[in-house]
RNA sequence: GCGCACGUAGCUCAGUUGGUUAGAGCGCGUCGCUGAUAACGACGAGGUCCGUGGUUCGAAUCCACGCGUGCGCACCA
């Protein structure tokens, strides 16, 4: 039943017959639903943005959410995977204004609404269908064909009944707040987008006088990056505890105020001395008046003054306050406030407002449009965008003698995420906002509950943004995304939310529907789920139950796309209009898996939606979380950052090669670099082509069994590359030898059994009549599979607890382990000439079944492979599960572990590989007989079995005799130490004492005393201690001399003396090799006969052949051998022979 | 500036509650095997465990300070 299968497969090709296959059969449809009365496990995708292609980043997301469900499913879960998109936002507009070639909101509204949003529906698509790809091409199974959608009718809705609730609940509000605002585009960010734009700039630094208004011989001096927002001056602020200065600028020849404690350092920085004439505290400054920097509302307004609340008159502006957050740590200790465009600055306009009488204090002072530009309020800088502007304005001030002093400063300001060219500008704005300040604790002791890997996430970086969360900007002056359902009644300003289409068509008086049925009359292409979308949804109006004759609108802004995708928990489902059994039971996730940055994305989005809608709480929705605020997930991987890596040339010039390519254009002249993946710099490759050239299992394995998820993952062809041979080919050459020999011998495993097979676990195959009970098989075949079972426990233990890492190296051990002890050790069984000896069947269907269970264990893994393992080992077999990912994961039930025998195993190992060291060492290769080898081992408890199995050490190191010995040996000295873990504790300041003591006397003589008395007596500073075996470690050390090599347990000495016979055999097995090289020239198969006719004129050679002459024709295949002293031959091949030239002529018969 | 993480072989990374010979893979070198053969295997070289100080009988591991890298945060005026 089985066919050899070659090792040269091309991975790629097979796994794209396992993809036909999958999908012909539909396994992965069959894999859930055969477990669809299991315990269930529950997977949240976190919904990639359906905006650009998917990067190699993105495929390590993809494997390990791949990974956990699979193995889980395996194990008898119900894992339902619901594939997920995320589709609106900027992100998207930011696309499509690119393809049309606009950039701001006017050019959109020109183009028109309602085509720019088919545009983003099917930009969105158009990527979808992209990412479908990688998806499944990686192995990644989830439900493409179910997948939620964000901008789907019922999605939108999900996210309006959601909002409805906190606007019902007055968590939703709408403020007049200083925003982070990207002008170009319109729109306020929150403070997530916010932070995934600040990039490091030259900004000017200026210095800028204010002369005071009663003394304008003396200025107050304050310290602006951003000198744009002068002209907006309002207030000057220092802090009442802080001393300021009256200082001397002996070159201006004006005084100036400054922190006392900057003086110097200013002086510094100017380079001219400051003459300290007095010092007052910030109190006394408070309430000083100083002339703004520019009059273009002074002249327009004045300054009069309003009323305070106590009844006294005030100056309303221009005039010094104190503010806490003033500190002397850079500038000058006086800070410019400018409200409109600083959130603190802001804070300080509204408590000054507030002292004085309703509408008497000082209003808001803002120069600047929302286009980020001068407006006709300042006519000098009329038009003028905020950053063009900050160099006028500094030469304004210089001309009018109030720059005091200029440089640059260097840091990190904030920039729109999508639009890399835009800074951003904090500006006043209405703008909707969600009360999750109110939750701040709750969101804390929830993010307690979440198992995080790492776990410093949790208490670290994650616990620090709730720490410091703020109110979250949901509102967005844009067009495609989620509409706020909020509609405003137009006289009386009174709002109500809306929580789904049909409320808002069954609400009374509804106008404006038309417009999306005309649309549709249109274009019957369009998507239905439009018409919750702007503008169709704007159309829509209703009576207003507030005022008669009043009309409810809608307010005109969309939300945040991260609100969309924190939604997904119940969204998915269209709760709770539709799906809440299935919300119900699949939340909280006990799974989920994404990159660190969604730290603040989906992680807090998830969090932040959830603590606030669902629980015990009044107001919030119960589910079957048992806990006041349930998390939305119980499990996260937090996966780290990947890196790209390139080759470029020495000087620079030529960037982002692949080493190939680096090659041939430079030579051998080229750098490695690695860094962060940049998509424009387009530093890396396609995930593409590591699939067409390597496979996806490949870069499965590379990316799960190099290293912990969370460390940063150097994408590398060449390491991808790399690790194929170490597990893929390896457990593939195993196979294939396993598929050689089976068809060679015709060994039928399993077709034996007529019946009842099904997943071929141990108790299926015990059917078979050659199948014999494991306790009756040879040691190594109980090993292997002794082995096997402990791997299948600890394989299932760490995937358990999420350590997909671990488990590869348990599984890449495995392999190692049957590749390079168990076939290694077992290939002459295989060759054995009777075809019915138990031992050789025995040894089949060892490797049979360990095949098999490797192939379930790890069809998580690298699933492909293991279909193909599976595939192949079961074929023609009736009743057995076609798929292996049909299959139960193997849990190590079928074999017991053999701790014992396992460490006497590894002891054999080790042996065999210290014999091969001295070896080495000696120079005398392994075909080469020798005599006798002594092993000296550390602990005598092993001697027995050893010798019960020296029998593969002498094969393994092609020796005649093995002497095994653990006392006084000629070639060994021992060194006796203290055993530190057991006796620091005892005798602690004595050990080190101790250890010189053991370490000066005689380690044998020390040795001897432990095996009469059993214990150790010694003397230490007059302190009598007690060892006994337990306390000691005994070092083995070669003696130098001797052919010997030592390891942890065991010295190794090798004999090396040649005898004649010795030397004789030697060259026996050196002509069987020849000969053996000459039958694969000629391609002889296995079982062709041959004649051999030698010519050679050492005679020391001629008799060695002579000697082993039935030895050599048995091992090929000989018929005859003929050896002669000289002669031509024709056909002949000259080769090497004991350093010995020898002509050789094969007949193959 | 503050916070988090990291710093171990040429490269990519492991290293359990502190235990005295610091590991793996790749790469490199030397070699073996030649019935897994366009495969397989062995052996070897290579380390100031970032630095300094401390705690301890004992530190890659714990503590402090510094240096470097990455990421995050923001009252960056």
């Amino acid at each position: 039943m089985f066919r050899a299968v070659k090792t040269d497969v091309r991975f790629p090709d097979q796994e794209e017959s396992i993809l036909q296959f999958w999908k012909d059969r539909q396994i992965y449809d069959r894999s859930l639903q055969q477990r669809s009365g299991g315990q269930p496990f529950v997977f949240y995708e976190g919904p990639p943005t359906a905006n650009g292609l998917p990067h190699p980043g993105h495929c390590l997301t993809r494997a390990i959410k791949d990974l956990f469900p699979r193995y889980r499913t395996m194990r008898g879960f119900w894992c339902n995977r619901k594939a997920g998109w995320d589709t609106h936002g900027l992100p998207v507009e930011v696309e499509v204004c690119k393809e049309l070639g606009i950039h701001s909101k006017e050019e959109i509204e020109a183009y028109g609404v309602e085509k720019f949003i088919a545009k983003c529906q099917h930009s969105v698509w158009r990527y979808m269908q992209e990412w479908e790809r990688v998806t499944e091409r990686l192995g990644f199974w989830i439900d493409l064909s179910q997948a939620y959608v964000t901008y789907h009718q019922s999605y939108v809705e999900s996210v309006w009944w959601s909002l409805k609730n906190l606007f019902d609940r007055g968590l939703l509000y709408r403020g007049h707040k200083i925003v982070w605002w990207w002008a170009q585009g319109g729109t306020a960010l929150s403070s997530g987008e916010v932070g995934q734009g600040y990039r490091e700039v030259a900004d000017p630094s200026v210095y800028v006088r204010f002369p005071l208004l009663d003394d304008p011989a003396t200025s107050l001096i304050i310290w602006t990056t951003t000198p744009w927002t002068l002209p907006s001056n309002q207030f000057a602020a220092v802090h009442s505890d802080i001393d300021y200065a009256y200082c001397r600028d002996s070159e201006a020849g004006d005084v100036i105020i400054i922190a006392a404690s900057l003086v110097e350092a200013l002086s510094e920085k100017i380079k001219r001395p400051l003459t300290v004439e007095r010092t007052v505290s910030g109190r006394e400054l408070v309430g000083k008046r100083y002339t703004p920097p520019f009059d273009f509302y002074e002249s327009k307004l004045g300054n009069p003054n309003g009323k305070l609340r106590s009844g006294e008159p005030m100056v309303r502006q221009w005039r010094v306050v104190h503010a806490d957050f003033v500190t002397i740590d850079s500038g000058t200790g006086i800070v410019h406030l400018a409200p409109a465009f600083g959130e603190a600055d802001y804070e300080v306009l509204i408590s000054e407002r507030e002292r004085f009488e309703e509408g008497t204090g000082p209003g808001l002072i803002c120069a600047i449009g929302p286009d980020g530009k001068f407006t006709d309020e300042v006519p000098d800088y009329q038009g003028m965008w905020v950053k063009e502007a900050d160099r006028p304005i500094t030469r304004a001030l210089r001309e009018r003698g109030k720059l005091w002093h200029q440089e640059q400063y260097v840091h990190d300001y904030p920039f729109c995420w999508r639009a890399n060219e835009d800074p951003l500008i904090q500006y006043p704005r209405e703008s909707w906002f969600i009360r999750t300040t109110a939750f701040r604790e709750a969101m804390l002791e929830n993010n307690r509950q979440i198992g995080w890997l790492p776990d410093h996430i949790g208490p670290g970086r994650f616990g620090n943004f709730l720490e410091s969360n703020v109110d979250w900007a949901l509102s967005r002056e844009r067009y495609w995304g989620t509409p706020l359902p909020i509609w405003v009644c137009d006289s009386t300003g009174k709002m109500e939310a809306v929580a789904s289409y049909d409320e808002l068509t069954s609400k009374p008086g509804v106008q404006g529907l038309d417009v999306w049925t005309q649309a549709k009359l249109a274009d019957p292409e369009l998507a239905d789920d439009l018409k919750v979308h702007k503008p169709y949804i704007d159309a829509v109006t209703y009576d207003s139950p507030y005022a008669k004759g009043s009309r409810m609108r809608r307010v005109s802004e969309v939300i945040d796309c991260w609100y969309d995708s924190g939604a997904m928990p119940f969204a998915q489902w269209g709760y709770p209009l539709r799906g809440s059994d299935l919300f119900k039971a699949q939340f909280p996730a006990d799974f989920i898996s994404e990159a660190i940055d969604q730290t603040r994305g989906w992680f807090y989005s998830q969090l932040a939606i959830s603590t606030m809608l669902f629980g015990n709480k009044p107001g919030q929705v119960a589910t079957q979380a048992d806990m006041p605020y349930p998390h939305p997930f119980k499990n996260c991987i937090v996966l780290g950052l990947m890196l790209a890596e390139w080759y470029e040339s020495k000087d620079g010039k030529q960037r982002f090669l692949t080493e190939e390519e680096a090659r041939a254009t430079l030579g051998s002249d080229f750098v490695h670099k690695t860094g962060k993946m940049s998509k424009q710099l387009r530093n890396y490759r396609s995930p593409q082509e590591i699939f067409d050239r390597y496979g996806a299992d490949a870069l499965r394995w590379y990316l799960f069994a190099n290293q912990a998820p969370w460390s940063s993952i150097l994408y590398s062809e060449r390491a991808i590359r790399d690790s194929i041979p170490e597990f893929l080919l390896r457990l593939w050459n195993v196979f294939s030898f396993f598929t050689i020999y089976a068809e060679i011998d015709g060994f039928r495993g399993p077709s034996e059994i007529r019946s009842g097979l099904d997943q071929l676990t141990s108790e299926e195959l015990a059917q078979a009549p050659t199948y014999r009970p494991v306790a009756q098989r040879s040691e190594l075949d109980r090993w292997i599979l002794s082995d096997l079972a402990a791997t299948c426990r600890d394989v299932i233990e760490r995937m358990d607890r999420y350590d997909s890492y671990g488990a590869c190296q348990s599984l890449h051990a495995i392999v190692d382990a049957l590749s390079n002890w168990y076939v290694r050790r077992s290939r002459s069984r295989y060759w054995a000439a009777d075809k019915s000896s138990p031992d050789k069947l025995d040894a089949y269907w060892t490797l049979y079944e360990s095949m098999l269970v490797i192939s379930k264990l790890i069809a998580p893994f690298t699933p492909f492979m293991a279909e193909a393992l599976w595939r192949h080992l079961t074929s023609g077999l009736e009743g057995v599960r076609e798929s292996v990912h049909l299959c139960d994961y193997p849990d190590g039930s079928f074999a017991q572990t053999d701790a014992i025998l396992n460490t006497r195993m590894d002891l054999l190992r080790e042996i065999a590989s210290l014999g091969r060291s001295a070896r080495m060492e000696a120079k005398l290769k392994v075909r080469q007989p020798l005599g006798r080898v002594e092993v000296t081992l550390a602990d005598s408890s092993h001697i027995t079995w050893l010798s019960e199995h020296d029998d593969i050490v002498r094969e393994e190191l092609n020796v005649k005799e093995i002497h095994y010995a653990s006392g006084a040996s000629p070639y060994v000295s021992y060194a006796v130490q203290p055993n530190f873990r057991r006796l620091g504790p005892r005798v602690g300041p004595l050990l080190p004492k101790l250890k010189q003591t053991l370490a000066n006397a005689s380690g044998a003589q020390l040795m001897e005393e432990m095996t009469q008395h059993g214990k150790i007596q010694l003397t230490i500073d007059g302190k009598s201690v007690e060892l006994d075996g337990e306390d000691i470690q005994v070092r083995l050390t070669a003696k130098s001399g001797w052919a010997a090599a030592q390891g942890k347990s065991a010295v190794v000495a090798l004999h090396t003396e040649l005898t004649p016979e010795l030397i004789q055999e030697g060259i026996a097995k050196d002509a069987i090799r020849i000969i053996q090289d000459l039958r694969k020239k000629r391609q002889c198969e296995f079982t062709n006969r041959i004649e051999v006719h030698i010519v050679c004129g050492d005679a020391s050679i001629r008799d060695a052949i002579e000697t082993h002459r039935e030895f050599i024709a048995g091992e090929t295949l000989a018929v005859a051998i003929h050896v002669q002293n000289n002669g031509e031959m024709l056909d002949a091949d000259t080769v090497e022979l004991a350093d010995v030239p020898v002509s050789i002529r094969l007949t193959v018969q």
